[in-house]
DNA sequence: ATCGGCCCTG
DNA sequence: CAGGGCCGAT
C-alpha cells in the first residue's frame, strides 16, 4: 500500500486523474483506467466483483468465533499483500479440510491452530516502513493520504471479494442446524449487493471530490460557511445514488437491496444502538473482519456507522486536521454508554443462524485500516452520535416532521425504519420531558405555589437541571433561551390543569400536548451537518 | 392500510 | 430507549 517515493514526490498540483491512476493499475484488476469518473470506477469494481464471485477457493470452518476480538489489537501489518494472502488462505483451509476429513472433533481447535500459524508467519513478513521521506506539503500529504484510501479500498474491495465468493460458493453445502434456505441466500445477496453499493458509492464519492475540489489551502480552517457548503456536496454525492431509483448510471448493475426484515423472514430491521459501533481510534488498525462480523449481525446498514461521512470528513483536508477531526468523533462516541447488551426482540444474532462458514470468514479477514472505513463510510444506521444529535435537537423542536429529520441527518440513509425509530425516540424525549414537568407541577403546588405567574424556569432551575441532564448530558451545549420559555410555558400549563383539577379527565393532558406542539422553533442550520457532533 | 402519537412496560 | 397495543387522522 505504499507509494515510492517517486509517487510520494509527484504532488498535487498536476492532474489529478493522472496521479491517481497508478494505484489502480497496481490493483487486482489490471485494466489501466483512462479516463477517470465515478461511474466508471463504480462500473469496474462491480463487474470485477461480478465476475469473480463463483471463481475462489472455498473454505471450511466450523467455528472460529472467537478470534475477530482476539485479534483486534494486534498490530497487523497492513501492506501483507494480496497474493500472499491467498497462499495463506490456501494453506490453512487444506489444513483445515485435513483435520475434518480425520477426527471431526474440535474444529475450534484446528481454527485455532491454524490462527497461530497464520500469526506467527504475520510476524515474519517484513514490515513495510513508511519511506522517511516524507511529503513536504500539507498538500502533498493530503494527496497521499488520498491516495492511501483508495489503495485501501481497493485492497479491501478485493478481500472482500473473496469473502463474499466463499459465501456464495459453500451455498450448496450442507449447513447443518440451520433451514436457512431463503434466509441464508438473501443474507448472501445483500451482503454481496451492500458490499458492493458501498464500495462503489464511496469511490465514487472520493474521485468526485478530487475532480471538483479545487487545491486546499494547506491550513484549511473548517468554518461554518466552508463545511456547510462542502458538506452539501457531498450531500449531493450520497443523495444521488441513494434517492434517485431511477438512478440508472452508476448503480445498474447493483440490486436495490431489500430491507433486512425482507431478507430473513422473522428478524427484525436490527439497529445497532445496543451496542456501541466500532469505535475508531486513528492509530487503531481495524479489522475487515469487525465489519464483516457486524455487517452479518446488525445488518448492512449499520455496518458503518458511528462516523462522519467521507466527502465531509475529506473536507477538513490537511491531515492534521483530519485526525483531529475523526479523533475526536470517535472519543465523542466514546461517551455514550448505551450499552444494553441484549438482544432487541425479533433480533436474531448472527450466531443463532449458524452460518459456519460465514463465522469462518469474519474471524480470517485481514486487517484494514481505519482510512478504508472513513472512505466506506455512508451512515445506514442510527448512532448514538445521531442520538446525541437528536437529544440536542429537542431543545428546539419537540414534534419533528419526518420531513424536518430528514433534512437534518442528511448522513442517514432514511427508510421506513429510520424514519419511525427517530420520530420514536422524539416521543421518548417528550414523555420524559412531560413526565418532568408534571412532577415539578404538582411539587409546586405541593410547596404551596398559587399563581401560575410565580412559576419560572432558569437556568438554576432543579427542573432545567434535569432535563439539561437527560438531553445534554455531556452539558456541551448552550441551551437556547427558547427552550427555557418553552419549559416554563409547558411547566405552567401543568399547573394550571393540576390546580384546576383537569387531571381528573384521563385525557387531560392532551390539552396541553396541543399548546406545546405549536412552540417549536426552527433548528439551526448547523445540525444538518453529518458531522455535526 | 398506513402513519404519527400516546401509553405502558421491560 | 425499544416494543407493542391502542387510537385518531388520512
Amino acid at each position: 500500500m505504499n507509494l515510492s517515493p517517486a509517487e510520494q514526490s509527484d504532488g498535487c498540483e498536476g492532474n489529478r486523474s493522472e496521479q491517481m491512476l497508478p494505484c489502480f493499475r497496481r490493483s487486482a484488476y489490471d485494466e489501466p483506467l483512462a479516463p477517470y469518473n465515478g461511474s466508471v470506477i463504480s462500473h469496474l469494481l462491480r463487474k470485477t466483483i461480478h465476475s469473480k464471485l463463483s471463481s475462489l477457493d472455498m473454505l471450511y470452518c466450523a467455528n472460529e468465533s472467537g478470534a475477530t476480538d482476539e485479534e483486534q489489537s494486534g498490530g497487523e501489518d497492513l501492506s501483507v499483500d494480496v497474493e500472499q494472502h491467498l497462499q495463506a488462505k490456501r494453506a490453512r483451509v487444506e489444513n483445515i479440510i485435513r483435520g475434518m476429513a480425520g477426527s471431526h472433533g474440535d474444529p475450534e481447535r484446528e481454527c485455532e491452530s491454524a490462527r497461530s500459524r497464520r500469526d506467527k508467519r504475520k510476524q515474519k513478513l517484513p514490515l513495510h516502513q513508511e519511506p522517511d521521506a516524507k511529503p513536504k506539503t500539507s498538500k502533498d500529504e493530503e494527496c497521499h493520504k488520498l491516495k492511501e484510501q483508495l489503495q485501501s479500498m481497493q485492497r479491501l474491495l478485493h478481500q472482500l471479494q473473496e469473502k463474499i465468493s466463499h459465501v456464495y460458493d459453500s451455498e450448496g453445502e450442507p449447513k447443518p442446524g440451520l433451514s436457512r434456505e431463503s434466509g441464508v441466500k438473501n443474507l448472501q445477496e445483500t451482503l454481496k449487493c451492500e458490499l458492493t453499493r458501498t464500495v462503489s458509492e464511496s469511490i465514487d464519492s472520493v474521485f468526485k471530490k478530487l475532480a471538483t475540489k479545487p487545491s486546499t489551502s494547506p491550513e484549511y480552517k473548517p468554518s461554518q460557511d466552508d463545511s456547510r457548503s462542502e458538506i452539501s456536496d457531498s450531500e449531493e454525492v450520497s443523495r444521488e445514488h441513494f434517492e434517485s431509483d431511477s438512478q440508472t448510471e452508476a448503480l445498474s448493475l447493483v440490486v436495490r437491496k431489500p430491507s433486512q426484515s425482507q431478507m430473513i423472514p422473522g428478524v427484525k430491521r436490527p439497529f445497532p444502538l445496543h451496542q456501541t459501533p466500532f469505535q475508531f481510534g486513528y492509530n487503531t488498525p481495524l479489522h475487515d473482519s469487525q465489519i464483516l462480523e457486524h455487517l452479518l449481525k446488525y445488518g448492512p446498514h449499520s455496518a458503518f456507522s458511528g462516523l462522519p461521512c467521507v466527502p465531509a470528513s475529506l473536507e477538513r483536508s490537511s491531515p492534521d486536521s483530519m485526525e483531529h477531526s475523526w479523533e475526536s468523533v470517535a472519543m465523542r462516541s466514546k461517551a455514550h454508554h448505551l450499552g444494553q447488551h441484549h438482544h432487541p426482540a425479533g433480533l436474531v444474532p448472527v450466531d443463532s443462524l449458524c452460518l459456519p462458514h460465514v463465522k469462518m470468514e469474519c474471524a480470517d479477514l485481514q486487517s484494514m485500516e481505519r482510512s478504508s472505513f472513513m472512505a466506506l463510510n455512508i451512515q445506514e444506521g442510527l448512532t448514538p452520535n445521531h442520538l446525541k444529535k437528536a437529544k440536542l435537537m429537542f431543545f428546539y423542536t419537540r414534534y419533528p416532521s419526518s420531513n424536518l429529520l430528514k433534512n437534518f441527518f442528511p448522513d442517514v440513509k432514511f427508510n421506513r425504519c429510520i424514519t419511525s425509530q427517530l420520530i420514536k425516540w422524539f416521543s421518548n424525549f417528550r414523555e420524559f420531558y412531560y413526565i418532568q414537568m408534571e412532577k415539578f407541577a404538582r411539587q409546586a403546588i405541593i410547596d404551596g405555589v398559587n399563581d401560575v405567574k410565580d412559576i419560572s424556569i432558569t437556568r438554576e432551575s432543579e427542573l432545567f437541571r434535569a432535563l439539561n441532564m437527560h438531553y445534554n448530558k455531556a452539558n456541551d451545549f448552550q441551551v437556547p433561551d427558547r427552550f427555557l420559555e418553552v419549559a416554563e410555558i409547558t411547566l405552567q400549563e401543568f399547573f394550571s390543569a393540576v390546580s384546576l383539577s383537569k387531571d381528573s379527565d384521563p385525557s387531560w393532558k392532551k390539552a396541553i400536548y396541543k399548546v406545546i406542539c405549536k412552540l417549536d422553533s426552527d433548528v439551526p442550520e448547523d445540525f444538518k451537518s453529518p458531522s455535526y457532533l
